[in-house]
DNA sequence: TCTGGGGTCCTAGGACCC
DNA sequence: TCTGGGGTCCTAGGACCC
């Protein structure tokens, strides 16, 4: 029996999600914007050959757009996540060794029997997640995640191995990282890139055989450990229960920009409910909150930006509590005579919400308000979001993020389903 | 006119304590 | 004038990921 882990990764997972529903878009140029319409962060291949880039602003790729008759959609996170569930469900039938490590792609321990290769055996995920979600997907194989990855981007890169490469032999290693320019390594960024260019350092076979002591010094024991993975010594083990969330953020950048405390109280109040919501969803409660506003960091106007921390005598898993505290620390860092484009809220400390200690004063309150928001997430759920709200919040303000290019929630939203005519 | 959002880990350095 | 050593805790900032 032998063992090693893949990487599975969804081939342009926000297109590829938008093809499914809509096949029209095979073998068109096509693009996912991201929140607020900003950014591309999703291409096809066709668009990939526009020179369409990741990241780039719609506003200023506009005229290759038109000119290619270019599909683009606002993202469509309840399509996308509905969707990597349901990928997930298809690994599982391989392994019971999964590791969810984004919406678009997972690492699989694998285990063969002598007379199977780990090609075929991607090649059967492969095959079986295309089957069940009409997603295709790309896989690396070798003895750590480092490897596995570096051979699912050059499957991908060079359309090579019909999308699964087993890298497990070391020769064959030796060969692919020798063609693998070193900032395709994963965990090696712009800035790592350029100081290893310094030091003479481009392919990844380079960074694989540097000295040890150098990258360590350098590049500390993130570095370290890439090096020990390139070179097969596993560092980062398979993690198959996620760790539980240390903080969890709700922002967004403002339709239009705001320059009055009443609106961005309503934005800040409908960030608070979102975040809480899902706190209670993973049954967390938060010790700390944190609150930022900012202006619009490429424009010429007078910039300002700030962030207010409070820690809480209590952790709270309570909108209505967290409500309070947000507007109040909005009060505090909130200036006039600024244009504000982008406000968030962020929850820290988390500890599970069964755990609460008892308030020395106001535990009854705080349990009536507990039962509150109990109920008020049952309405929602069964009725809809927001079919109950507190009054602070308001959705809709002229200030909400833009998404006017958004596909329907096929899976999610019963009036939104696919028609056949 | 229009430029995303949500995370993690690691380290240096300051504050503070004995 | 001379001015220790070691520990912990916290935060800001850098780097990376998708």
């Amino acid at each position: 029996m032998a063992q090693a882990i893949a990487i599975v990764n969804a081939n342009e997972f926000y297109v590829s999600c938008e093809r499914v529903f809509d096949p029209g878009l095979l073998g068109r140029p096509v693009v996912v914007l991201s929140n607020n319409d900003g950014c591309i962060i999703s291409r096809s291949r066709e668009a990939r050959a526009l020179n369409l880039t990741m990241g780039a602003p719609l506003f200023k790729v506009q005229d290759i757009v038109e000119a290619n008759d270019v599909a683009v959609f606002s993202s469509n996170y309840q399509l996308y996540g509905d969707l990597s569930l349901r990928l997930v469900e298809a690994f599982y039938e391989f392994t019971p060794d999964v590791e969810v490590y984004s919406i678009d792609e997972a690492f699989l321990g694998l285990e063969t029997h002598p007379d199977q290769s780990f090609r075929d055996y991607g090649l059967e995920i492969k095959a079986k997640v295309y089957q069940w979600t009409g997603v295709p997907c790309s896989l690396g194989i070798s003895q750590t995640k480092t490897l596995s990855k570096v051979a699912q981007r050059f499957t991908k890169k060079h359309a090579a191995a019909q999308g699964v490469l087993d890298l497990t032999d070391q020769a064959d290693q030796t060969s692919v990282l020798e063609e693998t320019p070193v900032e395709d390594v994963w965990g090696v960024g712009p800035a790592y890139g350029k100081l290893l260019a310094g030091a003479g350092i481009t392919t990844a076979r380079q960074l694989r055989d540097a000295d040890r002591r150098w990258v360590r010094r350098r590049m500390i024991v993130v570095g370290a450990r890439i090096v020990e993975e390139l070179r097969g010594i596993s560092c980062l083990p398979l993690e198959r229960c996620p760790q539980a969330r240390k903080s969890v953020t709700c922002s967004r950048s403002f339709g239009v920009l705001v320059e009055f405390i009443e609106e961005l109280r309503e934005a800040v109040a409908v960030y608070t409910t979102k975040a809480a919501e899902r706190r209670r969803r993973a049954r967390l409660a938060a010790g700390v909150v944190r609150i930022f506003v900012s202006t619009n960091r490429f424009s010429a106007d007078p910039q300002y930006s700030n962030s207010v921390t409070f820690e809480l005598a209590y952790a709270t898993d309570s909108t209505e509590e967290l409500l309070a505290w947000t507007r109040k620390a909005l009060e505090r860092i909130y200036r006039p005579g600024y244009r504000y484009k982008k406000a968030g809220v962020m929850l820290n400390h988390l500890t599970p919400a069964d755990e609460l200690t008892t308030r020395l004063f106001g535990d009854e309150r705080f349990e009536r308000s507990r039962r509150l928001m109990k109920a008020v997430d049952e309405i929602n759920r069964k009725f809809g979001r927001d079919t109950v709200r507190f009054d602070a919040v308001r959705p809709g303000g002229r200030w909400e993020t833009k998404c006017l290019r958004r596909s329907r929630r096929y899976t999610t939203c019963l009036n939104e389903v696919l028609r056949i005519a």
